[in-house]
DNA sequence: ACCTGAACACCGTTCAAGT
DNA sequence: ACCTGAACACCGTTCAAGT
């Protein structure tokens, strides 16, 4: 039942890099990245943070592992036979994903060592898309336009920082007392007839935008033939 | 000439909040947003870096006003008879702003409170779609798949860490090189075939899904008319 | 009203020393 | 091979003290 060494204290025993960027998965996600320290990750594992290095390279080589390990949740429904279908699960599961980690959107950026599971998760999208018939420009533009909206909403739903309705409701109403609505009329009107409807939700806007933009793909697709 | 008072030592002599944003930005664009420290902005406006707290509530605060100071750069285009032509204009100057701001997107997450650049450009984009007879749902949708693509465009342009095209093509060869071609061939083939050409151009690729976005919304407006 | 020095509680990382 | 303690050069921020 238990490990080879050390009878006691259930972490530790075998620390390795798959362990330290888990557990650097763990904490990003209960306090944010700003929580991510090389203390604290140390003090989850039961062990001083300089011991981390024997492991990883160091705070960056734990941020880009960690990006890695959020595109491995994507669904790649590599096996569809409809590109499009392929493609509106697969962005589902990459928002359902970032949704998961809000800490992940804007660090994508400034990564620049992209691990084994971003390079599968690229492959498996352009390679959809040329099975589909799309000649690499066509494809090269339709990744770069279904990634952006992808990375893009992400972003902005985090940026409302409420998850729920209801906070989301409870929100925008503090934001409008503070509002000096005369000054934004449109936007005043919005956060009123709009954002504080209960029946305002995240998955149904991703999805209205996807859809134009996967029917505008579709088009064009059609149109090279 | 001078100032009323000291006569020497061009910065200090009237240090204001205004001021503390300006340089932080430029500390930003000049270093990264990691190079935006209180005691480097000190230093800068020749002052020690407790002493800009009588200007700025904390380093949120100065987070806060310099994305409310790139919203500012944004042409808003509201004079524009046409909506799809002031939005394309319009996400086109937003996409330069970002661009020479290469920090703003991925700080635009977690920044919770709106300056009055950030209000006046959203109340002006709901403003042009709605004279365009948009529904307020409609509006809705549109900014969102609009202001994602956005940020996120901008947001994979500034993670491929190159600016120019000869640089992008340098880079692209270099991930080649590590890349195991055969275990991700469709993502090896576009680069071979697409990034590492000197014709690809980021304003271009941009435009294209722009415009994807905006036919879809304009078919989506004359369907509801 | 504005600025400062010292201090506090943190960071990531290096390095020599332990086992 | 892996872990540690001490140290270095930084952070943001508070606070009492200056003018």
């Amino acid at each position: 039942m238990a490990s080879q060494k050390g009878l006691s204290a259930r972490p530790r025993a075998g620390l390795n890099r798959e362990r330290v960027l888990r557990a650097a998965l763990v904490l990003a996600d209960e306090g944010g990245i700003e929580a991510l320290t090389m203390r604290r990750l140390g003090e989850r594992l039961q062990v001083e943070a300089m011991s981390l290095y024997n492991h990883v390279a160091g705070k960056d080589d734990i941020l880009d592992g960690i990006v890695d390990l959020v595109f491995s949740e994507i669904d790649l429904t590599s096996g569809l036979a409809d590109w499009k279908t392929a493609m509106h699960q697969r962005a589902v599961s990459a928002r359902d994903a970032l949704t998961r980690h809000p800490w992940a959107p804007s660090l994508m950026q400034a990564r620049t060592k992209p691990g084994p599971a971003t390079l599968r998760h690229h492959n498996s999208v352009i390679g959809t898309l040329r099975k589909a018939g799309f000649t690499i420009d066509m494809a090269a533009h339709a990744f770069s336009v279904m990634d952006g909206y992808i990375y893009g909403f992400a972003l902005q739903q985090v940026n409302l920082p409420s998850r729920t309705p209801e906070e989301s409701a409870a929100l925008a109403e503090n934001i409008l007392r503070e509002l000096p609505a005369q000054d934004y009329p449109y936007l005043a009107e919005m956060i009123v007839e709009h954002a504080l409807k209960p029946e305002y939700d995240y998955a149904v806007e991703f999805e209205f935008g996807l859809d134009l933009i996967l029917d505008g793909l579709e088009r064009l697709r059609e149109g090279a033939d």
